[in-house]
Parts: C-alpha cells; sequence; structure tokens
DNA sequence: TATATAATGTAATCTTATTCACATTAAAGT
DNA sequence: ACTTTAATGTGAATAAGATTACATTATATA
C-alpha cells in the first residue's frame, strides 16, 4: 500500500464507522453512495466524509453516481486492516468482559479476541463466544502462541497497572483500557481509555448545556 | 453559580478525571496538589491542568502548596454537578448493561441509574446493583415518577432507534449510546456514541503505527 | 526584613480539525 | 453534439484545542 501522509486520529475513527455502515449497504446490494448520504449514516458533514476521502487518497467518486462502494470499502481496509495485525487478548472476564467478548466476536472484524483471563479459578477453561479462559499465569506463553499484539483491560481498576506490565511484557503493544485508571506504559505502547463514569458525567453536562442555551 | 464561558468539550471530560483523582486524594487524607502532580494522574500536562482550571475560574493555586484540594473539588463539582441533574435509565439489561448497572452505581456518583428496562420477561422485576427492571411499557411513568433525564442504551442496534424514541418521547435529553448506531433525536437531545468495536480498530491501526514509527 | 525558589496564571503561539466555497466534471436529457 | 445538473475534489478560511513562555507571586530560608 501507499506510504501515506500520517491520518489524523479523527479520520481513523470516521473511517472505522464508514467501513461498518458501508458492509450494511453493500449487504443491501446497494453498489455507490454519495458523500451526503454517508454523512447523513455516520452523522457528520458531506465535505468532512469527502475530506476524509481525500486524506486517504480516494478519489474515485464521480458527481453522477458517486462513490463505488467496492471502491470505498477496498481503499478503507487498505487503510486499517495492516498486514500483520494481530489477535486480541482480553483480561478480565466479569460482566463487561463477556459484553465484549460476544460481539466483537459476531461482528464481522479483524482483529478477534483469542483468549480471555481472568484470576477466578471458576472461570478458567469456559468458553465465551468461542474463546477460552486461561490464568493469568498463561499470558506470556498464549500471546506467543496466538500471535497476540493488543489487550483489552476489563479489570477492576486496582488491578489495571498490574495486567498492563504482564500484557506489555509478554509483548502487546495496543491497550484498550475500561479501567478508570492512567496506565503506565513505555512509549512504543499505544493506550485508549474508556472511562464510562466519566462518560455519563459529560451526558449529564451536555443535556443541560442543550437544554438551557438549546444547542 | 457564575455564567461561564462555554466550556470546552475536552475541559469537561478531564474536570470529570481530574475529579475522580482528587476525590482518591482526599480520601488519602491529602489537602494540596500541584499541577505537575494532577498533570501526571490524568496523563497529561501541568499546562493543560492549569489552563482547564482557569477556564473554569479556578484561581486559587499557590506557589508554594499549589491547590486545595476542597477548593478543587468545590469548583469542579460546581461545573458538573448542574443544580437540577436528573436521574439515568438504562435501557438493555445484558453483559453490558449489567456491568454498567453494577459499577455506576458503587463509584460515587450523582447522577445514578434509577431504573432499568428491558423487553426480556425474565429480567422485569429482578434487581441488580439495588436497580429494579422494568417493562419497556412503563417507561414513561417511571421516567416521570423517578425524575429522569438521562438514558443510555445497550440493546442491539436494531432496537437502538426505538428505544431512542421512547425515551426522547418520555422526557429524556441526554443519552449515551453504546449501540453502533446513528441515531436520530431531534436537536435539543446530546448524544453521545461509544462504539467499542470501533475503538478496537483504532487501537489495532495506532499500535501498529507507533511500532511503525516509534510514536 | 530581604532573598531565593519554584509554582501559578495567562497572553501569545502553534497545531490540529472542521467548514466554506467554488472550479471541475461525469452523465442524463435535449 | 450541446446543455444542464448536481456531485466531486480541494485550496483557503475558520474554529477548536494544546503548548510555550514568562511575568507574577507566596512562602521558606538566610
Amino acid at each position: 500500500m501507499k506510504r501515506e501522509e500520517k491520518i489524523p486520529a479523527r479520520t481513523i475513527e470516521r473511517l472505522a464507522i464508514y467501513r461498518r455502515q458501508l458492509l450494511e449497504l453493500k449487504s443491501n446490494r446497494l453498489s455507490h453512495i454519495y458523500s451526503h448520504q454517508l454523512a447523513e449514516l455516520a452523522n457528520n458533514t458531506p465535505a468532512q466524509v469527502r475530506r476524509d476521502l481525500m486524506i486517504i487518497g480516494c478519489s474515485g467518486g464521480n458527481p453522477k453516481q458517486g462513490y463505488g462502494i467496492d471502491y470505498l470499502l477496498n481503499s478503507i481496509n487498505s487503510i486499517l486492516d495492516n498486514d500483520k495485525a494481530g489477535q486480541i487478548a482480553l483480561v478480565g472476564v466479569g460482566d463487561l468482559g463477556k459484553a465484549i467478548l460476544s460481539y466483537s466476536n459476531y461482528q464481522r472484524s479483524t482483529p478477534s479476541v483469542a483468549a480471555a483471563f481472568d484470576i477466578d479459578e471458576e472461570k478458567i477453561g469456559k468458553v465465551i463466544a468461542s474463546c477460552k479462559c486461561y490464568p493469568l499465569s498463561e499470558m506470556k506463553t498464549k500471546v506467543k502462541e496466538l500471535g497476540i499484539t493488543l489487550g483489552i483491560i476489563t479489570v477492576p481498576s486496582v488491578y489495571a497497572q498490574k495486567v498492563t506490565d504482564k500484557l506489555v511484557s509478554a509483548g502487546v503493544t495496543g491497550i484498550l483500557n475500561f479501567a478508570p485508571a492512567t496506565l503506565r506504559v513505555p512509549n512504543n505502547v499505544f493506550v485508549e481509555r474508556i472511562d464510562i463514569t466519566m462518560e455519563i458525567e459529560k451526558v449529564a453536562y451536555f443535556a443541560n448545556e442543550y437544554s438551557r442555551l438549546g444547542k
């Protein structure tokens, strides 16, 4: 693939969303789409869609039919699905962990969760959404064995750093962290944090703001 | 409260994070903190912390002791905890719903989830994390009765719009949506979307990018 | 009381992200 | 073949967000 110019984070996020929408359209046998339609589906503007496509070097649209859906999918895949993307390890098989297992492994999505880990004896050996649960002690070997490069942390905050260290020393280079904790990692490791409590507080704030000032 | 200048979204997010850290510090009997320490805890920079505090009109710091923790907490509370913040309705008591119930209702947090809703007969009447589950048909009455103004959607995407419409017509003005779907709402309603699949794809992309280019 | 020190508070700058605006263009209709 | 039409593709303008840089300042120490 072309050596791109460094794609903005926001664009990457939107590409993932466009892709899902496009796959759905494709399964409905549609072949073309306009920027304003995709914008509608992704809840943004036509100009934003066109700019994102421009950024990834996608200029196969035409004024009378829009963009070919297959063409867009190929372009987006070539950006998002990097060659040697590894599998995912999920640590912490509580309610949240189970939710992620059962809905990341049923959606069409590379990468997928290849192994789950927990300390609870009860859970070890169980299979949830076709993903087996191992004890933490086996992390290093399983990560190697299954070609895992990413981790999802769904353990209570107190354990989050310990789990992070284990993942990193096993060779993981990307982490999605659901624990409300700031993780220390070497700076070749990418961490994304999802803080649900914070999101709730944010919604509370802006819901109020909207009704005060009418958006 | 002071009529603020309109606070940037990113600042609101960080305030929620600062607050959690500060509460923890307070519970450890600390009384003061420097911007660089808070930055460390929140994984950002001292300048960012000071700017955020400036934005909310917080200038009670002093060069020799930093900021009083109680003072910061009061200031942040006065921004985030708006007077008449309502309670939350959670719709969809699957794994994800249960996860949110049990960890949003054990953390100290206004607002909290006051009612859960589901279509599954099995679940109706059950109490999860001290929150009772009702049928969708009772949404309107419960929302009024319990002073609910916010909704969390954890149903499969196909039902997300239907649930949204019900919430909105019951009077909800802020929604946190976990379904990978774009919701249509009147424009006095604030919607925040958390798209876990997208986040995974993002981590995959940037983990790769980091190891290619060393951050 | 004066001095040294290390943080604060903020204006100015730089960077990233979004929107505007319009010349260009591909097909459908005349 | 020509005209019309409604999107595309993109430079330029604007807005939003983060960082820099430094004058100011509260206390500890001499």
